[in-house]
RNA sequence: GCUGCCGUAGCUCAGUGGUAGAGCACCUCAUUGGUAAUGAGGAGGUCCACAGUUCGAUCCUGUGUGGCAGCACCA
């Protein structure tokens, strides 16, 4: 006999073997019906697996959470079984569901186009409607190997050989169709529903990796609702509108050509919020840090010291004199990273442990070789621009360090706006590194008690993550992932500490005892790159910039020509305040005004006509907003001088 | 870098084996208006680059280059 326990809290006996079905259709034949799978201790199973032992047991409708990813996964098992009856000899290989979704990977001489997706959706509808019920079979390893090698479904034997020995071999059949399938899965193909839509199609790696074939993979989604399909199509539509891209050109930002792939042609909009921002860092790092400049390009000689030159040869980008006749042969690397220049800086004179912690800053222009694929707007560049530093400390002042940084990091994300989740996750020693394992034992340790301290200090926003073999080559490291206004996870800021650069380079300081010590080097980025933050912040607020960051604060926008005089005034007494202030006098209606200077998303417009050049007001209508509202001239400039000041600045004010 | 798709006016996009079009933007003229497009006219193109096929290529083929969606990569 087992005893179950169900959620009111009754608790029953079956005999041992029932099936969860069986439970189900004891009760009514109506919840047997409605239920897809069932919970036992809280682990969804298939509502045909027999109960072996005591549990809790919760029947599972397909209107439950925990449903959505069975019917994601269901759906993925039928677009398998679509393609292949569209095209028999097609291979299957995996198909899991994902975030938002599954999609499923195959392998056919001819790769999927968008116009097939119909086709096969209308497939996967047929195969939906028959209803053919799940079943499971677990198969011996030479059974399974043999059935799969005769059906020429070579991954699938590959991926056989890769399942633990003790590990049984599970095949989910839907009628004449079956797969090799971890599990579980709901009862039958028609509790999938109508609620999925293929997305697109793509290339990718058998088992992620490059060195492998690539298959065509096919990205789906699937939801327990329509509407829910509907809310989360809405929703992708919405991310579109807001891409930093469309954005950047819609409010004249930036632009790229071809002539500078990866390199960012900031136009004089764009530029102003990035040097608002960098203005923003600086304030920040008053009185904590130095403000350095280290040279753009040096010998490649500093780069084979560094290690980069032996690990990252590949992306970077190297430079020699051009002339025809020039006798000199020197190979210049140009920076990828700003820390081989801030050792030379540390190195010249003779540093005292009384100089420690000592934190050096710079907004480093940097250029990596980024593989073309990689590129995306501003998100990834191959020339950008780090706030960076590097706190060259003694190990006791590491840790202390590392929260400090931890605070700044907080704070300015806040200041930004991101107000959401954050996580901070630690990435450990990679393959490819410096170092003694020693070393690398000693850092990670310190790190972690680090990430500790930084989660219980979050007070519950901040989660944290271990991220195995992703660490820097030179140390381990964090990695601030904050999150934006729709949702979305962006890594910008890390802490890195490093144990071996300045070894390599021989830099020391004089300790107490009057030895030489080299020191511990943290790295640091807040934003990380400004142009990939600047692409992060766009997103969040979808071009709707805070005062502080509009690159165009305010317009003032006549009605009539009889307002111009005054509206020349209204202007520069704004710009005497500081304010980023145009003027518009075109001949035009002002619902052309409101139009076009709304569409590039000027925060505020003051709109001037005859009766407020008259009693010396301004009429203002704020950006996604239809309300007019109408005040003295001195005080709407107060109004929005104050509003326009930066965060940081109105704390200190305060 | 890999797979697939794409490159025509500043932007969004039509189109054709016989060297090209629309809307918006731009310029000019008229219009002086009260909160998301006033009307009329004008100007604007090496149809990404190079090579090939062809009497003739923006169109077909190849190569390169840049972009888009994934994958891989991201010190």
């Amino acid at each position: 006999m087992v005893a179950l326990t169900f959620p009111d809290g009754a608790r029953r006996d079956y005999p041992d073997g029932i099936t969860g079905f069986d439970i189900a259709k004891g009760i009514s034949p109506s919840l047997a019906k409605r239920t897809v799978a069932m919970a036992l201790d809280g682990v969804v199973v298939d509502l045909a697996d027999t109960i072996e032992k005591d549990a809790r047991i919760e029947f599972v409708s397909r209107e439950d959470p925990r449903a959505l990813e069975l019917i994601r996964h269901d759906t993925a098992h039928v677009l398998a079984e679509a393609v292949q009856a569209l095209w028999p000899g097609t291979q299957v290989t995996i198909g899991p569901v994902i975030e938002n979704g599954f999609y499923y990977d195959f392998q056919r001489n001819q790769p999927f186009t968008p116009e097939d997706l119909p086709v096969i959706e209308k497939k996967m509808k047929e195969i939906i409607a028959r209803d053919k019920p799940f079943t499971k079979e677990i198969w011996s390893r030479e059974d399974a190997k043999k059935v799969f090698a005769d059906k020429g479904e070579n991954f699938k034997v590959e991926l056989i050989n890769a399942i633990p020995e003790d590990q049984s071999l599970k095949i989910y059949k839907q009628g004449d169709w079956f797969d090799l399938c971890r599990g579980p899965h709901m009862t039958s193909t028609g509790k999938i529903g109508n609620a999925f839509k293929l997305m697109r199609v793509a290339g990718a790696y058998w088992r992620g990796d490059s060195n492998n074939p690539m298959l065509s993979r096919i990205y789906g989604t699937a939801f327990a609702k329509q509407e829910e399909l509907d809310t989360y199509l809405k929703n992708m539509e919405e991310a579109e509108k807001r891409d930093h891209r469309k954005l950047g050109r819609e409010m004249d930002l930036f632009h790229f050509q071809e002539e500078g792939p990866g390199t960012v042609f900031w136009h004089a909009n764009g530029w102003t919020i990035f040097q608002e921002i960098v203005a923003y860092m600086r304030r920040r790092l008053r009185g904590e840090y130095q403000e350095v400049n280290a040279p753009q390009m040096l010998d490649k000689s500093l780069w084979e010291t560094s290690g980069h030159w032996g690990w990252f040869r590949e992306n970077m980008f190297q430079a020699t004199s051009a002339g025809d006749d020039t006798e000199d042969e020197r190979v210049y690397a140009i920076k990828p990273m700003n820390c081989p220049g801030h050792i030379q800086i540390f190195k010249h004179g003779l540093k005292s442990y009384r100089d420690l912690p000592l934190r050096m800053a710079e907004f480093g222009i940097v250029h990596r070789y980024e593989p073309s694929g990689a590129m995306h707007g501003l998100l990834r560049v191959r020339a950008f621009t780090q706030d960076d530093a590097h706190i060259f400390c003694t190990e006791d002042q590491m840790a202390d360090e590392c929260m400090k940084i931890n605070d700044l990091i907080l704070s300015t994300y806040a200041d930004f706006g991101f107000d959401g989740a954050l996580t901070v996750k630690l990435s450990t020693r990679p393959e490819k590194r410096v170092g003694s394992d020693a070393a690398w034992d000693h850092a990670e340790d310190i790190m972690q008690n680090v990430l500790k301290k930084i989660e219980e200090q979050g007070g519950g926003r901040i989660k944290t993550a271990i991220n195995p073999g992703e660490g820097a080559f030179y140390g381990p490291k964090f990695e601030y992932v904050l999150r934006d206004a729709i949702g979305r996870d962006w890594q910008c800021g890390t802490t890195q500490v490093d144990f071996n650069l300045p070894d390599r380079f021989d830099a020391f300081y004089i300790a107490a005892d009057g030895s030489k010590k080299p020191p511990v080097m943290i790295h640091r980025a807040i934003c990380g790159s400004m142009e990939r933050f600047l692409g992060v912040v766009l997103e969040h607020f979808a071009g709707h910039m805070p005062l502080w960051l509009a690159p165009k604060q305010a317009m003032v926008c006549t009605i009539t020509s009889d307002a111009d005089d005054y509206a020349i005034e209204v202007r520069d007494a704004a710009r005497k305040l500081g304010l980023r202030v145009d003027a518009d006098l075109k001949n035009e209606k002002i619902n052309y005004k409101v139009r076009e200077h709304s569409l590039t998303k000027v925060p505020a417009l003051l709109v001037v006509g005859k009766k407020e050049a008259e009693t010396r007001s301004v009429s203002i209508r704020r950006l996604g907003s239809e309300k007019q509202t109408v005040m003295s001239l001195d005080e709407a400039l107060k109004t929005l001088s104050a509003e326009a000041l930066p965060p940081d600045l109105k704390r200190a004010q305060a």
